[in-house]
RNA sequence: CCGCCCAUAGCUCAACUGGAUAGAGCAACGGACUUCUAAUCCGUAGGUUGGAGGUUCGAGUCCUCCUGGGCGGGCCA
């Protein structure tokens, strides 16, 4: 179903393509510039279109004078009630209350499949997230990408794309032997030797863990033997039950990956090498000092960067640079990678390195989530990840839920710091949002239970009056619910998850104010049935919503 | 020194990519449960959108400068 937005603006160019070719207007250009938006207040509309302000100027015309033309050719619509020319040069809208009515029956119709849209058609995206480190647990700020990552999957899939999820493994370099090594020092440690644990090593308790664990299953065969000797082996371990941890929390916090992506096969195959050796065949790469650099800078990158390190090791931005060829050449259309903030820096270089591969760098979007901040009693909860102390999104998720987590990190644009303050969160009430949509849900579930209880049978459609729906609050509702399609291409065209759960907090809001001034089942049972359809069609938006956030619909609380 | 992001009600955040009188929740105060769930609702109060200019029919949103906060600027990842 195309929006409304969409509907209307159509309608408003057609019309005004046919008064120029009846020569009642001057011929000129619609820019982009035309919009129709759904005004704050009321009284404005039920959507409005600033035509009249945009062309003013090219049509050489004043702008209401221009309106006043268009609404009278606009009016033969029969859909519009009315249409108001206001304020500067506005067109305002107004539908009749059976044009409502009969919406509400679309939606009926289309049920779990009411939100979803045709705007991504044909279009295949790579959504890239989290891709921590397989050096630790996941801490909050990996959560909170982690939400908006899953999330915008499920918005995209919803607008029509062809959507894939990737976690890509940083399973080479120098944090590996860094982390096998922590782990071998906390094994000798476990046995009463005495090591000097350097700075740069993992400090965490579960380094000490993991090391006790290998202890006890091979008991100390590696205790005498060299570092060197056994680094592989210990990295390995630490690897492998860090990363099962990692899904495991992944797995809690409901968010799932089509594919996982390891840097170490990009390497073994050659690939790096081959896509350095591309981007040498189109000039790209020079030597200096012994080393290799990509002329990053020839594309928008403040200066060029090495690629090759004179010791002739392969650097970090090399493999990513093969790694975004790779997922180019996997055919995807648009690639989204949602970074943590504090990489922002990295943006020009890997869109340069796309550009010089030859394919067109806003290709590749990149959503940098800024970071977290705890907050527990009113203080910043300091969070020093080389000392090992910091608070992991398992925690968190034990603590407040996933429901309350997911919903909190949704509801933010992603470019704001977010102050995640975990006392709220803990709470089970008013004062946590998450509550306040889900018992929307609930509230209609209930309303469903009792219309079961007490033996009233939903009627089909057909005989359904909905005319009866006619209360002001009703029809209020009535016309957010069919704006929720728009919101939903709205946020993964703009990749903003957040869009979703603030519509979703407003309908839940007209839900609750309805129902305290409303009874669904009443004595009139013509009016039960066109009120229960009404709460029908409320739940299931709710729930349609709440699942792109991968947030539940709880039928009690 | 340079670059990117942020600054909106006491607090946490919105504002549909430039629209009309800047909105919610929490906190504060005052009300509403014999009813399908009061995890709710109604009302009151709360603002020079950090500051100063500029662009135009119109600016929280765009451009410049300033202030304050966050993060970057390795042959680390």
């Amino acid at each position: 179903m195309a929006g409304m937005r969409n509907i209307i603006k159509k309608i408003v160019e057609d019309t005004y393509k046919e008064l120029v070719k009846d020569g009642v207007l001057p011929d000129g250009e619609i820019g982009s510039g035309h919009l129709i938006s759904v005004p704050k207040m009321e009284k404005h509309g039920d959507y409005a279109s600033n035509f009249g302000l945009v062309m003013a100027a090219s049509l050489k015309m004043p702008p209401r004078k221009l309106a006043e033309i268009m609404k009278n050719a606009l009016s033969n619509n029969p859909d519009f009630q009315t249409i108001e020319v206001a304020g500067p040069g506005f067109l305002n809208f107004f539908f009749s209350n059976e044009f409502w009515q009969k919406r509400l029956l679309k939606i009926k119709k289309e049920g779990e499949a009411f939100g979803q849209g045709s705007e991504g058609a044909g279009k295949k995206v790579l959504v890239e997230f989290v891709s921590a480190n397989p050096t630790g647990p996941l801490h909050v700020g990996h959560g909170r990408g982690a939400a908006v990552g899953d999330s915008l999957c499920r918005i995209l899939k919803a607008a029509g794309f062809q959507v894939d999820s990737e976690y890509y493994i940083n399973d080479v370099g120098n944090q590996m032997n860094t982390l096998g090594r922590s782990v071998y020092l906390r094994y000798q440690e476990y046995f009463g030797k005495e090591v000097e644990f350097p700075d740069e090593c993992y400090k965490g308790e579960y380094i000490k863990e993991i090391a006790k664990e290998i202890a006890e299953r091979h008991g100390d065969r590696f205790l005498h033997k060299d570092m060197e000797e056994c680094l592989d082996f210990f990295t390995r371990e630490a690897v492998d039950r860090i990363f099962a941890g990692i899904r495991e929390d992944l797995d809690i916090f409901r968010v799932h990956f089509d594919n996982w992506f390891s840097e170490k096969t990009l390497h073994d195959s050659g690939y790096v090498e081959e896509t350095i050796s591309m981007l040498m065949d189109k000039g790209v790469i020079y030597e200096k000092d012994g080393a290799l650099w990509f002329k990053t800078s020839e594309f928008g990158d403040e200066k060029d960067r090495v690629v090759k390190r004179s010791n002739g090791v392969l650097t970090y931005f090399a493999a990513d640079i093969a790694y975004h060829r790779n997922k180019l050449e996997r055919g995807y259309d648009m690639l989204v990678d949602i970074w943590g903030a504090d990489h922002h820096g990295y943006v020009p270089r890997v869109k340069a390195a796309i550009e010089a591969l030859g394919h067109d760098p806003k290709r590749l979007s990149v959503l940098l989530v800024q970071l977290v901040n705890l907050i527990e009693g009113g203080k910043l909860k300091a969070m020093s990840t080389r000392a090992g102390e910091f608070v992991t999104l398992r925690q968190v998720l034990d603590d407040v839920g996933v429901d309350a987590t997911r919903f909190i990190f949704l509801t933010r644009k992603c470019d704001s710091h977010l102050d995640f303050d975990l006392d709220i969160a803990r709470k089970q009430s008013q004062e946590n949002p998450v509550y306040y949509v889900q018992y929307a849900h609930a509230r209609l579930c209930s309303v469903f239970a009792t219309a079961r209880e007490r033996g009233v049978e939903i009627l089909p459609h057909s005989k359904i009056d909905l005319t009866l729906l006619k209360d002001p609050e009703e029809i209020r509702l009535m016309k957010f619910l069919v704006r929720f399609p728009e919101v939903v291409t709205a946020s993964a065209v703009n990749l903003e998850p957040h869009r979703v759960s603030y519509f979703l907090t407003e309908l839940a809001g007209m839900l609750h104010k309805y129902y305290t001034k409303h009874r669904f089942i009443g004595d009139d049972p013509e009016l039960t049935q066109a009120r229960l359809l009404l709460a029908d069609v409320t739940r299931t938006v709710l729930k349609n919503g709440l699942t792109l956030l991968g947030v539940d619909a709880p039928e009690k609380m």
